[in-house]
DNA sequence: ACTAAATCATTGACTTGTTCAACGATTGTG
DNA sequence: CACAATCGTTGAACAAGTCAATGATTTAGT
């Protein structure tokens, strides 16, 4: 069992191999699932220096455009609870991060803007996250990582 | 607010356009991460009739499979943490979905064995859904999907 | 042969993430 | 104009994930 586990991380013992054989192979939810979750953790880790998750980064990488999102944009874009946005906002904003402005439009609606601090914590986080991609898809070709791209916009956009 | 999920589903607004071409459009962790989200609740959705989570399914899956997998191995192949996976047993044992055989060459392990009421229970549940991922991929063709899942199998199983 | 280290399943506390309901203020629609 | 829809918010409940520790068993090293 344990040269069954070692050979695991390595080369793929004989339970490891089965069970890449199995049906869950074919089966892209598992492999979304998996792939994400390896994804999480090595983001996770990139910004745990900035004291940030991938949540609250994900919402500084759309407010860095400068788009001025509104909460509900924001909420809808990255799939998140609108009250899941309101936390993670706070938790920036109490950080000094980013504000919250009110759209001049509609004064139901707030606007997301980056703060200059924001700003530059993003820019470190953001190069800390991309050397954690590149490290992470490091046995991909330049092509297989650009059609991987292109075909889970396909996927995580639907329309 | 229905409505308004709706439409971004539909067509796409102008915030959601703006936002798909934002820089989190290259951005593979996000494209994951959104696609697994759409992935989990359709998962969800169509495993809701026979009581089951993803993860719970995804165990059945495995066992389905009548590789006998020990716990050990369900929590590698499934990146679940071991004490996770004794929980979601212990429900699916309790169901009478799986059950506990001492593993003859190793007083340690448990394999995972499934019962016929489970292996009945987890045909229908993997007809829907497949049923549902057919559904939530009916725009990419096949050759796309046939390419997305051997770069997703390359992600998940970095070797 | 013996001992210490490693491994498995387990328990349980804690943290993080998600969902849902409800609310007041504002906007859109008929 | 009245009502339905929308936005952000609060907060409770649920789901998922992490970590530490334990006892039993196996493995590795001497």
């Amino acid at each position: 069992m344990k040269s069954s586990r070692d050979v695991a991380g390595d080369s793929g013992a004989s339970a490891t191999d089965r069970m890449r054989a199995s049906a869950l192979k074919d089966d892209v939810s598992f492999l979304l699932a998996r792939a994400n979750a390896l994804s999480l953790s090595a983001g996770h880790a990139a910004l745990a220096p900035f004291n940030l998750r991938v949540r609250s980064y994900s919402i500084l990488a759309l407010v860095a455009d400068d788009i001025r999102p509104s909460q509900r944009d924001i909420a809808e874009h990255l799939r998140l609870d609108p009250s899941q946005v309101v936390s993670l906002i706070d938790d920036l904003q109490t950080r000094g991060l980013v504000k919250r402005d009110p759209d001049p439009t509609d004064r139901r609606t707030n606007v997301v803007v980056m703060t200059d601090e924001g700003r530059e914590l993003f820019r470190s986080a953001h190069d800390a996250v991309r050397a954690a991609e590149r490290d992470l898809h490091s046995h991909l070709s330049p092509d297989q990582r650009e059609r991987l791209s292109e075909l889970l916009l396909l996927v995580a956009f639907p329309d």
